[in-house]
DNA sequence: GATATTCTCAATCTATAGATTTAGTACATG
DNA sequence: CATGTACTAAATCTATAGATTGAGAATATC
């Protein structure tokens, strides 16, 4: 049986062109890989996947206008196999945890070695996620501290805890967009009841209106419960 | 100066006497370690904690009654330094993600080498996260799943994108609870131009005032984009 | 150069939100 | 049974929100 493996074909994403070109010829360097094009703009990149559906995309995520990351996000939503490989030149585990959030298979920074570069692009291909050790723990340090600062917001003095459990229920509607007469309605109690309910909401979470009401039991884990599972 | 380095000081969490008693004999051929006690359940694991205050916890996560993660948890809540490397017979995703969640610095499987072990801890010691390359492909596969569902259901056709930048302007500061004039003096324009931009962000989200508004923004994703930062 | 969009603002009007005071009922607790 | 709290409600008032119309300036598009 004859060797005959069809070349995986990539498109690179990167508003510099300078860096296409570098990163184009790095690539052709290794047998199996054939660059199918270059995109400078999420859009553009965009519209490339649609036309051609390549195997792996290469991305910069800083690009003018739309960044990369929506880019990955509506590709994603097309259903098709598209990897993506995120090469960036930022390693802050914000930007990481976002990227690796929308569907990225791998994140690579531009000062690593082309050796890392390709073999990142192996990895990804064969349906792995391949991120440095480096970037493994920034990525759960911000994944973790946001659990943290959950947990954290959920302690401390929650002035939810205050409110009696009508008051909880009053707030809970106005967290669906109801105002007086529909909450009135819907707890079968008058207008001015309502009024009451909420103005006592407003003393208790130190809010001046329902807007920053709504936004501080968001904020602060209203309606929130703890899923508990079965470990094996 | 003399070389001296306090030794590492080692819970290990098993259930399983027998497993014990192989980890803590593999744990002491190192020379840096010190294992200062075992415990077979979670309570009595965070109680050990609070006692003893180890360096390192080594822990599996199948415990009777409470499961390990609970004890992790518990643990981080105390504000310690105790890292946590799990070391389970699972390499579920789901698991390997709770683990991670509530604060595991590593996880690795028993069947995995003693090297590997090793090598597991001293990388979390020195504050690192370590994770074996399949599972940290297992691990995202699960947190990107995650997200997958999440945004097929705010997907279809986002009104937010009818937007246009003054008005994603607006709307980010009707997320902070601002009032009208608020947002006048922030952005140093009128309170009527205000008014305006507020109007019609209601007309193109289909909403009828602005905690509706500002729950549709936070619903379909408003904010989650790039902070677009200079490239290099 | 005509057209469309965006951003700006005023003026005016109505509707709703929110503040405040007072008060009746129910219920529990000491 | 006196006291405190939660829930209900009315009345009244002010402040803010929101709808609508019209319009000028800037910029991009064709």
């Amino acid at each position: 049986m004859r060797e005959f493996k069809r070349k995986t074909r990539v498109l690179l994403v990167d508003d510099n062109n300078d860096h296409v070109k570098g990163i184009k010829e790095l690539i052709l360097l290794e047998t199996g890989y054939d660059v199918i094009g270059s995109a400078s703009s999420a859009n553009s990149a965009v519209n490339f996947v649609k036309k051609y559906n390549p195997d792996l995309v290469v991305m910069d995520i800083n690009l003018p206008e739309k960044d990369g990351l929506q880019a990955i996000q509506e590709i994603n939503r097309l259903g098709l196999e598209t990897k993506f490989l995120v090469l960036s030149g930022y390693d802050d585990p914000d930007l990481i945890y976002r990227a690796m959030k929308v569907g990225a298979k791998g994140y690579i920074l531009k000062t690593m070695s082309s050796a890392q570069l390709v073999h990142g692009m192996e990895e990804v291909l064969n349906g792995k996620v391949y991120l440095p050790a480096v970037l493994t723990s920034k990525f759960f340090d911000y994944f973790q501290q946001s659990f943290r600062e959950e947990s954290a917001a959920n302690d401390e003095e929650n002035l939810l805890s205050y409110l009696t459990s009508r008051e909880e229920e009053v707030l809970g509607l106005l967290t669906k967009g109801n105002n007086y007469k529909g909450i009135a309605n819907q707890l079968f109690i008058s207008e001015t009841t309502v009024k009451t309910h909420v103005n006592n909401i407003f003393q208790k979470l130190q809010v001046n209106d329902r807007t920053q009401a709504v936004l501080y039991a968001l904020n602060n884990g209203f309606g929130k419960k703890i899923k508990a599972k079965m470990s094996a």
